[in-house]
DNA sequence: ATAATAACCTGAGGGC
DNA sequence: TGCCCTCAGGTTATTA
């Protein structure tokens, strides 16, 4: 499900729990991406402060430590009525003082749900991480000085979260395509004019895809159940058999083992 | 040190 | 209907 835009959205989706009290959690599947963190099922009555994003991570700040959350491939977040039941994949429930709960869901169970006592924007998992795509730190400079001497594609360049963080496999495919620039090109190849151009496209296209709620391809919802809309917006990404708006067909390749559409006339 | 690729999971969809 | 294969908004661990 989640690249920023879907991180953001859910974010955005759960603030209703800022200034709640955590009663308790209930642990029903540790088994994560990694597990659990031990201390969790024990923590009792802890006030929430704060929901923030840094990445494709979700941190929820409260008087005792924070929450780090990962969505991974198939995680999804919201606020519902503590009445309503589990289902199987639900794997987490944060109980809260009004009537209410988190609930964490994710078949895949590719994403992580952990708690630390510290600043969680140092622990190991988030400390190295690049700049956030719509900060002032993410520049054409700064992306041509990273995309020297790298023998990296410029989707793999884009995609690595200690380069930029928050573009997974739509946005680095849509973004390529409206800066008409080859997947494919090696990163040292771009010039300092290109490097502009995407970065205002990556940003020109998560901003518009926080607006729309997100991409819903299959299971995305945000945390009050709605899909997002952007996948009406999609270029190229899942349209492997179509055309190009210039009428050429979409090229359909795999790089770095991801499915990779782009356009052979418009990117160069 | 850097770059490919294997691995972690479940579910959906297509072909036979 | 069922079985087998491929694919999926991610990221780390392992190998070359």
């Amino acid at each position: 499900m989640p690249e920023l835009p879907e991180v953001e959205t859910t974010c955005r989706g759960i603030q209703s729990i800022i200034g709640c009290t955590l009663e308790h959690v209930i642990v029903r599947q540790k088994q994560l991406r990694w597990p659990v963190s031990q201390e969790i099922p024990s923590l009792k009555n802890i006030r929430i402060l704060e929901v923030a994003r840094r990445a494709k991570y979700i941190l929820i700040y409260t008087t005792k430590g924070a929450f780090i959350i990962h969505l991974g491939m198939s995680g999804r977040l919201c606020v519902i009525s503590n009445k309503l039941a589990p289902e199987k994949h639900d794997h987490l429930d944060f109980i809260l003082n009004n009537g209410t709960l988190l609930r964490y869901t994710d078949p895949r169970r590719f994403g992580a749900v952990l708690w630390t006592k510290d600043e969680p924007l140092n622990f190991s998992l988030l400390a190295k991480l690049g700049p956030e795509p719509l900060s002032d730190a993410f520049n054409g400079q700064y992306l041509l000085q990273r995309a020297q001497n790298k023998k990296t594609t410029i989707k793999q360049l884009i995609m690595d979260q200690n380069i930029v963080v928050g573009i997974g496999n739509i946005y680095a495919n849509e973004a390529l395509f409206t800066a008409n620039i080859l997947p494919i090109r090696q990163s040292n190849t771009l010039t300092l004019a290109e490097c502009k151009k995407l970065v205002l496209k990556i940003q020109t296209i998560l901003k518009q895809a926080i607006l729309q709620g997100g991409t819903t391809l299959r299971d995305f919802l945000s945390a009050d159940g709605k899909p997002g809309y952007f996948s009406q917006k999609l270029f190229v990404y899942g349209r492997e058999d179509e055309k190009c708006l210039c009428g050429t067909p979409l090229n359909s390749i795999r790089v770095g083992q991801r499915a990779t559409v782009y356009c052979p006339s418009c990117q160069k």
